[in-house]
DNA sequence: AGTAATCCCTGGCAGC
DNA sequence: TGCTGCCAGGGATTAC
């Protein structure tokens, strides 16, 4: 489940590798993934080559010179740069016991929905085998517009994230702050894993209503998320079953995580049973010693 | 307007 | 061993 983190490692693996590249061919497998006609998608990308790569929230932004393009991995989206000179080193194992991907290019198969050829040999593979991701096409001018953009909250590490909007989106607000966490209107980013893990940083029950938080509680929350934010990405992001970045290779956070995935083992900070509960449909894992529920929790 | 539930999609895995 | 059924979840959509 690629989350700001993981975005912004493969957006800085594909900075050293796709900038300045023309792209010669774009082959659509499965029309689902696209917006709009795959032909008109195809005939605007071929000719155009990659000036910057940027992001906002989780969606990567490929900026060639008249478009963008807008690359949302949903839960199991890939994006890999193919380098023809590693030819030899296609295809892709899963290591016996993680499970984990070893670092292997990825070659194209059943669940590559989308590739570009660059005119120098190399590409881009887009993978996802659930097919939740979606790539979509749009103009420079336009491109903060987009559905994909245009509504997505406070962006972490950025000037405009501040604890006096945060705040505001916090008010009145009747649902628990674990559902309000992973709602994007509010901070743009964080996905199931990151808000677990800033909610356990900022000691708070994720059931609590999030209007109950007290002052100190919402700046420690403020705090945290980009501190959690910052430590997925040093450790090259979360891979638990099917994230890689632009190279093929898993991340490390994985092993670094303080509740998520951690049902029933001991708290790196208390010891005691860490536990899972459903939320907002999601499952949700804290520690109920350093996270203990306030007056409203259930 | 805010909140909650439903659906999409496939691989992995437990249980029989 | 092969089959069945469940689980994972981001976000669009729908319902209340």
């Amino acid at each position: 489940m690629p989350e700001l983190p993981e975005v912004e490692v493969i957006r800085r693996g594909l900075e050293q590798t796709a900038i300045g590249r023309r792209i010669a061919r774009v082959e659509v497998a499965d029309d689902r993934v696209v917006s709009g006609p795959p032909e008109v998608l195809k005939s605007r990308l071929v000719g155009q080559s990659v000036q910057a790569l940027s992001r906002r929230g989780k969606v990567l932004i490929i900026e060639l010179e008249q478009d963008c393009l807008l690359v949302h991995l949903g839960m199991t989206g890939q994006l890999t740069f193919w380098d023809r000179k590693r030819e030899d080193d296609a295809g892709f194992v899963r290591h016996p016991s993680t499970g984990l991907q070893r670092a292997r290019q990825h070659a194209i198969d059943k669940h590559t929905h989308l590739w570009i050829r660059f005119e120098d040999g190399n590409g881009l593979h887009y993978r996802d085998i659930r097919k939740f991701g979606r790539i979509r096409l749009v103009s420079r001018e336009e491109r903060m517009c987009s559905p994909m953009l245009q509504s997505l909250g406070l962006e972490p590490f950025t000037e405009g994230y501040r604890l006096e909007p945060f705040e505001r989106l916090l008010a009145g607000r009747k649902r628990s702050i674990k559902a309000l966490l992973l709602d994007q209107h509010l901070v743009a980013g964080l996905g199931n894993i990151y808000s677990d893990e800033a909610l356990f940083v900022a000691g708070i029950d994720p059931r609590r209503v999030a209007s109950s938080l007290t002052r100190p509680e919402r700046l420690r929350l403020f705090e945290a998320i980009p501190a959690v934010l910052a430590r997925g990405i040093d450790l090259g992001g979360t891979s638990l079953r099917d994230f890689v970045n632009a190279r093929g290779e898993a991340g490390g956070n994985q092993e670094e995580l303080f509740v998520y995935g951690r049902t029933g083992q001991p708290c790196r900070r208390c010891q005691a049973s860490i536990e899972r509960i459903v939320l907002a449909q999601r499952s949700t894992h804290y520690c109920p010693v350093c996270q203990k529920a306030g007056i409203d929790g259930l």
